[in-house]
DNA sequence: CGAAACTGTTCAACCCATACGCTTTTTCAC
DNA sequence: GTGAAAAAGCGTATGGGTTGAACAGTTTCG
């Protein structure tokens, strides 16, 4: 009856609902859905550094260790919380390619919305419900194309890991106030090394300002690619 | 004469070799490489959670805080760190669809040599030494293209968030002796939940084991299919 | 020589984690 | 039914790790 979660990876079994069967001793004075609410509630207020088992236990009136009746380690509640963070994924459109940019755009407001997302280590595989909702969604708007399953996989990854890196540039140029002055203070840093430090192209790049315009072109334009790249797969089978 | 790196992200100056300058007092007992050398040993021995200030500082026979001489923040050493373990990129072949699928090998390789480096957490757009010299490399084997410089740069974020992606995926199911154990496990817990959850097509991937076989293949798949999309984008302009 | 500047150490705070001990509640034997 | 044992809960104590402030020793410049 008891599951054995011995050997799951952290948060695995937590973030499914399956909690150790408690039969005897005192009732828990908190719960994980208490815990992880507000470890959510600390990011989005002072982003991802702010999300600590002291903080939260501080905030529920209970000391640091007794988070450790309801979380194995720090990891697993931040495996929690990102599930929770993370959501469920917004209606896709039919068709592969318009339900692909929407999926990506949802990716891309989410990121925007909880920038501190992107300050959780990415462990592997996603195995929570929320991220593999994510997962599932993609995956059957994909399912039309005709491709096999491991083709489908391999997009899905492109995607994913083509959101992400959007996202956190996005976040480390647009978003916060003095960001362009921080990035021109490192241009102004850099351009002299990279012309003496046989960085051409680089250079030219610095000089042409080509990191400051329109990021939004940029997501439209690497998506682009990757929509085409698969488009040139299914014509070919 | 002293530059002004007081608004520079962690790392930046120190990476392209600018030291505050020192007049008078005590020669230092360390040097910023021995402490970056030790700290990729211990990334090497023993993964990313051993480069610790305090393990360093022991090693090198100081205390931890004497560490704060050399660098300011436990941050700004792994961003030393990375950079100098990410080294130089190799020489590429002539054409860019050659140079590109070079580019990615490489980077996988360096990976699976060092899969700490999966764990150093991405700040933002890469402003390092090292980590410079490896866009550059690929930014002019894509100059051929005649694409702009925008695309180019497009290109590259899509490639270079493809291989950290396949890499971090490659290095949980492949490397260590009892990940397939733990891969199996994780099937067992999962998909009755995928199942009953309403995850049809994550079931019928977990069924057929997809995620097992052949993950050369996917890397060659996605890059196909990112060089393809940047084909077709050349043949439109 | 004296003062300025840089060195490293000590002290102190916060965070993650483990071990142990006390209390509470359930279970079961009598 | 009742009481003791078992197990779960929380707190205290302890230790490793990062970070910063205050302090004392050293070297070099003026």
């Amino acid at each position: 009856m008891t599951e054995d979660r011995g050997e799951l990876p952290p948060g695995l079994a937590l973030s499914w609902g399956v909690l150790p069967v408690q039969r005897r001793g005192p009732k828990p004075a908190l719960s994980i859905e208490q815990i992880v609410a507000t470890g959510i509630e600390f990011g989005d207020r002072d982003g991802f550094e702010a999300i600590s088992l002291q903080r939260i236990a501080a905030h529920l009136g209970v000391t640091t260790n007794a988070m450790y009746r309801y979380v194995r380690s720090k990891e697993e509640l931040i495996v929690l919380v990102n599930d929770k963070a993370v959501g469920l994924p917004p209606e896709l459109p039919s068709g592969w390619r318009p339900a692909a940019i929407a999926w990506v755009n949802a990716q891309v407001k989410l990121y925007a919305e909880r920038p501190w997302l992107l300050d959780v280590p990415i462990r592997g595989a996603p195995v929570t419900p929320n991220q593999l909702r994510w997962v599932e969604a993609m995956l059957t708007a994909l399912s039309e194309t005709g491709l096999s399953q491991h083709d489908n996989l391999g997009c899905l990854l492109l995607l994913s890991g083509y959101v992400r890196n959007y996202a956190s540039l996005a976040r480390q140029l647009g978003s916060s106030a003095d960001a362009p002055v921080q990035a021109e203070q490192v241009g102004r840093f850099l351009v002299p090394r990279l012309i003496e430090g046989g960085y051409p192209t680089l250079t030219s790049v610095y000089l042409n300002q080509e990191y400051e315009d329109g990021l939004d072109d940029d997501l439209d334009f690497g998506l682009a690619r990757i929509l085409d790249g698969i488009d040139v797969l299914i014509a070919k089978r």
